[in-house]
DNA sequence: CATGCTTCTGTGAGCGTTCACAGTAGAGAA
DNA sequence: TTCTCTACTGTGAACGCTCACAGAAGCATG
């Protein structure tokens, strides 16, 4: 990249030429700029006035350099990308954090993390300060990402809950445990007894977490665990058609079917199609997420709602504050029962 | 955003103590930096060995500051943020870009202007200098944030062909027409006939270009255009199924289809599969994107692939190319038809 | 009148680079 | 020898901003 571009950008004005126009010197200028505090309402408003005359916008590249802050923020993807392809949440959740994130002026840096090149290359970047915190999604068990990230002091906040416990892991996740308990609940409510599941990963807290929901309701009913009922997959599609089939071959009494992701539940549903099982008829089926996914599906899926808005929101709530030098924290944000066609 | 953050990062290695510890001065490590040239080899090697031994990496801010470019690019959506989340080609394509830039060690910034306000703050954002490019996804006819960035002489380059035939518009597009070709002689030589189409937006070059292709194999055959097999929709799930329902009225005999984008073709099977057609016995159906929405489809969708992976490959190149002061270009890449089950 | 306090303002320094320039050393030509 | 040319290296200035500090002005208190 070098310099020089044909249609030739005239230089910006800088915060002497608003200073000169307002007849104040730069420190007041820098002053109105960040917060206004110890100004005068005159000079104030001379300078705002000169602001807008001349079109001034801060240079943030002189501003980091003094402050050592780079007042952008990374947005952090350590899975391999297919899933990102794949799953519709990503696109919610990187469209609400960019938005709230735009609502303090701090820019978006998009980062694909996939292969163990880019790892390097992406942790080496975050490290040497290019960006002043970041949002990682991950799913992963014990990501040597976050570890490596969290050694070297860079602020951090997770979506979806991390599996090494550490008290001082910040993170935003909705809660697992109790959405599946609604949807486990709701197929009771049906009359249906032999519910199946497809997990999701058991090496990933939600994974763990919305497995012990089912069973925990069923245990409160009454209803006797039955081992054949339980399979696990990895929130794609394709586990969801696997894991329905081998519960089809291991339970074929099975009459309701709680899938942990609206994507493993559309896999779901093209295995009962194909099995000639009808759906809702012959098996209830609930899914998770609420993504584009269980809208689009046919029939369309009753789901457990992730409030991926407020997630968003609270994860850049949450890093901004711990940039700010508060501890890291972690919230639970509640989940709510869509019933659509397929239960 | 205030400073000090828990973690307690200390202050990166500078190049001045690069310089010291190999024993050389600041514009010597800064030539070996960039490019190393008129630098001598033994110069080369204590630099190198230096800046492994203190970790040091450039601080991007201060060479900002100086060089006056920000080395950032911008990747900019103008459309209502619905479609980004439903249309799973700009994840192909995000990541596509991002991957793209980062083998040039250039950030991306994802800038979602749906609104007025966004617009707004996010034109001011690219004409202030904080990008030194942009990579616009927008089919709207005149896109009045493409103008004005333009205007400002801001390096652009557009996904898809742009209306406005202005010839200092950079564009990378697929072959639209020339893919509509294949496809709709796919289906002649299958023995259908009355093949219908629903068409991109009208009033955008690909939704045109898709239908002229279609109109001109169909001419070459000696197929009369029959105007009640031609509706149009917005790219839309929603619209595909619409549109195939007007189809179905309009031209009861239809024993083929040819969809403008796979998420219509989607609609269009939903439409198709409720008014008792099968797929494909009693109409063939064709996409376009080839989208996961085309495999995801059942049945699998015989579709036209747009090269995504290419399209981000040379918008990053054009971009970059313009940056460095080349004049704006336009590339049209080929599309490749994919033949599944539902033809 | 001196002193202190509060509110406000201007000034110089410096953040970590790159760039232009000056300067050195060595090789080859006149 | 002396001059020129090439290959390389070091140095000061500047980029545009923030920060710490010094100082001014106004007002109350001793």
């Amino acid at each position: 990249m070098t310099m020089s571009n044909t249609g030739g950008r005239r230089k910006p004005p800088t915060i002497h030429d608003v200073a000169r126009e307002a007849g104040v010197s730069r420190g007041t200028v820098s002053r109105v700029l960040n917060g206004g505090h110890y100004v005068s309402p005159t000079a104030q408003e001379a300078v705002n006035a000169a602001i807008r005359k001349t079109g001034y916008v801060v240079n943030r590249h002189a501003r980091s350099l003094i402050t050592g802050r780079s007042d952008s923020i990374g947005f952090l993807l350590t899975e391999p990308q297919e899933r990102f392809f794949e799953d519709p949440n990503f696109n919610v959740l990187l469209s609400g954090c960019t938005k709230a994130l735009a609502a303090h002026d701090i820019p978006l840096l998009l980062m694909l993390a996939g292969t163990r090149d880019e790892r390097r290359r992406i942790t080496r970047y975050i490290t040497a300060g290019h960006v002043d915190g970041v949002l990682l999604v991950s799913s992963h068990s014990g990501d040597p990402v976050a570890d490596e990230l969290r050694e070297a002091g860079v602020p951090l906040v997770q979506c979806g809950k991390p599996m090494g416990l550490g008290s001082k892991v910040s993170y935003v996740a909705a809660d697992d445990r109790d959405g599946a308990r609604d949807m486990v609940r709701h197929l009771l409510s049906l009359g249906r007894r032999r519910i199946g599941v497809v997990s999701g990963p058991l090496d990933t807290p939600g994974g763990v977490d919305r497995l012990a929901g089912y069973k925990e309701v069923l245990t409160e009913a009454g209803v006797e665990i039955d081992e054949r009922l339980i399979v696990s997959g990895d929130y794609s599609r394709a586990s969801g058609e696997a894991g329905t089939e081998r519960l089809l071959a291991q339970a074929p009494d099975m009459d309701a079917l709680f899938v942990a992701s609206d994507l493993m539940a559309q896999g779901a549903l093209t295995a009962l199609h194909r099995a000639g099982r009808r759906v809702p008829e012959d098996v209830s089926v609930g899914g998770f997420d609420d993504s584009s996914a269980a809208t689009e599906a046919t029939p369309a899926l009753t789901t457990v709602r992730q409030p991926y808005d407020r997630i968003s929101a609270e994860m850049v709530r949450l890093l901004l504050a711990q940039i700010g030098g508060e501890d890291p924290a972690a919230v639970i944000l509640p989940t709510e029962l869509v019933k659509r066609e397929s239960t």
